[in-house]
DNA sequence: CTACATGTAACTAAATTAATTACAAGATAA
DNA sequence: TTATCTTGTAATTAATTTAGTTACATGTAG
C-alpha cells in the first residue's frame, strides 16, 4: 500500500504556517486549504506537536512552527505523523517454515536488504526541509501569474 | 501502510524454485514452506508468471524460474507483485484550495521529492538479485547447525 | 476416464484510511 | 461571569486493501 496522505497534508501544514504566519492559522483555515476537515487537520496537528514540530493551544485560535523552516526535514514530518507503521516500510510474512531451508532463513536474508532500503528513502527524506518547499512553491507561484 | 507482504513472499517463493530446483515445487509445498494457503501461492505465481518471472502450466505440476538467478532483481520481483499501487509509493492529498499559494503549488513542491525518495529506493532493491539471497540462505544455514 | 494441479471467482474478517458528528475542555473578551 | 470561539478527542462511517478460504472450472498426463 502507498504510505498515508498525512506525510502530504502534513507537509502542507507546515508550509502554509510558514507561508501564512502573519495570519491566525486555525484548523479551519487550514482545512480550508487542504480541503478536508478540521478535524483531520487537528487530528495531524496534534502528532506534530508531539513531535515538537508546531506550538498549539487548546483553546486559543492558530498554530506556529515551533522550530526554524531549516530545522524540520521531511523525514521529521515523516516520523511525526506515522507515515509508515512502528518504522517498518516492508511487511515480512510470519511463520515460514523452520523446516525448510528457505522458511528458517528468508526472514534473516530479506531484513537487513529492507532496512537498507527503507534507511536510503529516508536518507532522501532528511535531506529536505520546509524551507526547502517553502522556497519551491514561492519560486512556482512567482510563475504562475 | 506497509508495503504488501506479497513481496516478501515473491522472493521467498523464487528462492525456494532455486533451492528446491530438484524437486516438483507445487503450489501446496510451496504454501507449506511459505505457511499459507496455496491459492495465496497461485496468486502471486499468476503475477509473476505474468512478469515472465517464473514458468508455470495449467494442469502441470511444478514452477520453474523462467530467467537465470542473477537476472532477476528485488525489483523485478517488487513492480511483479505490485507491492505498492500504480508505482506510488507515496500519495496526496487531492484537490488542495488554488486560491491559495500554499494549495495551488503544493502538489508540484512535493511529488519530485517522493520520486526522488522512491527512486533511491528502488536502486537498492536493483541491486540486488535472487542469486543474492539464495546465497544468503545457504551461507546462513551453514552456521545454525 | 481418473487423478491431480493450476487458474479464478467469490466471499470473509481484519486493518487502515479519511471524513464526519458530537461534545468536553480551554481561553478570551465583553 | 457569561458568551463565544477554538482545540482536543471519542465514536461512527464508508471505502479500500490485505490475506485467507471455499468452491469449482480448466488443463495435463498416465
Amino acid at each position: 500500500m502507498s504510505i498515508s496522505s498525512r506525510f502530504a497534508v502534513g507537509i502542507h501544514i507546515l508550509t502554509l504556517l510558514e507561508v501564512n504566519k502573519d495570519e491566525v492559522n486555525s484548523s479551519e483555515f487550514i482545512a480550508a486549504s487542504v480541503n478536508t476537515n478540521p478535524v483531520v487537520i487537528r487530528k495531524i496537528m496534534g502528532m506534530l506537536k508531539k513531535a515538537e514540530l508546531v506550538n498549539v493551544r487548546p483553546g486559543v485560535a492558530g498554530a506556529e512552527l515551533a522550530r526554524k523552516l531549516d530545522e524540520i526535514t521531511l523525514l521529521d514530518v515523516y516520523k511525526a505523523v506515522e507515515a509508515v507503521p512502528e518504522n517498518e516500510l516492508f511487511s515480512v510474512h510470519g511463520n515460514p517454515n523452520p523446516q525448510c531451508t528457505v522458511g528458517r532463513n528468508i526472514q534473516a536474508a530479506v531484513l537487513p536488504i529492507f532496512a537498507g532500503a527503507q534507511a536510503v528513502m529516508e536518507k532522501a527524506l532528511a535531506h529536505v526541509t520546509i524551507e526547502d518547499i517553502v522556497q519551491s512553491i514561492e519560486e512556482q507561484d512567482k510563475q504562475i501569474e
